[in-house]
DNA sequence: TGAATACTGAGCCATATGGCTAAGTTACCG
DNA sequence: CGGTAACTTAGCCATATGGCTCAGTATTCA
């Protein structure tokens, strides 16, 4: 249960970053140098470059220099990871709303949040 | 689309770690009191009690006291978040398979701006 | 009443994260 | 050859994370 976790905590902990989703987002448009990716963001470029890193240390995406310029591309695999596991979740949690309706449906409890 | 990033950070954030994937996984199953829950875990219970707490502030459970127990149960309202920028992520990437697939095939030195 | 159960709060500690600046290094342009 | 552009490395700093212990508080049970 235990041992496939160290993958999904960088897949995950890489995604709990705004800037890196969206670099993830842009990268999705195709690939881009560092500093085009840098571009929209105000931040230092040696700081940029550390959530470059994580993303490619996580699997996110692949880079590769040419020349000056290093070139960063979406690498999707780890879009199934994740949809494994959220499958998974999901999985178990629909295979008890039958009970969860009947629960609902007999206690009227229904402000959740 | 950026401005629900606050709490895309925190649920993504949350499923980062072992231990809070874990308690989800179980609460999938059904509400579970603190200590069910944390048996599983070689860790000391205030150590443990900061996974549930991050786990409710970012809104994957919520919890009530009844006596001197606390009952956790799943709000599976997180994962809608999380399929949805998952599903964006997924379109945005898709729907440029062919320049990519064309791109490829020509081999051509063209695609950076 | 007294003890055990089930948390809960306070605070310590080591490491990780996410930002910065300053100073390289390497390629490209004129 | 000199200068600029595009990273890259090194190191500093404040805060967050994730673990711990050592108390507390509040119920429940004998």
């Amino acid at each position: 249960m235990a041992q496939y976790s160290g993958e999904l905590d960088g897949v995950f902990h890489a995604l709990a970053d705004p800037t890196r989703r969206a670099v993830l987002g842009r990268l999705g448009a195709g690939p881009a140098s560092i500093s085009e990716l840098a571009a929209p963001f105000d931040m230092a470029l040696p700081s940029f470059m550390k959530h470059i890193r994580y993303l490619q240390d996580t699997g996110w995406i692949t880079t590769r220099k040419t020349g000056r310029v290093r070139v960063c591309t979406l690498e999707p695999k780890s879009f199934e990871d994740i949809e494994t596991w959220l499958s998974e979740q999901r999985r178990i949690w629909e295979s008890r709303t039958d009970r969860l309706e009947q629960f609902v449906m007999t206690s009227q409890d229904d402000a959740s949040r």
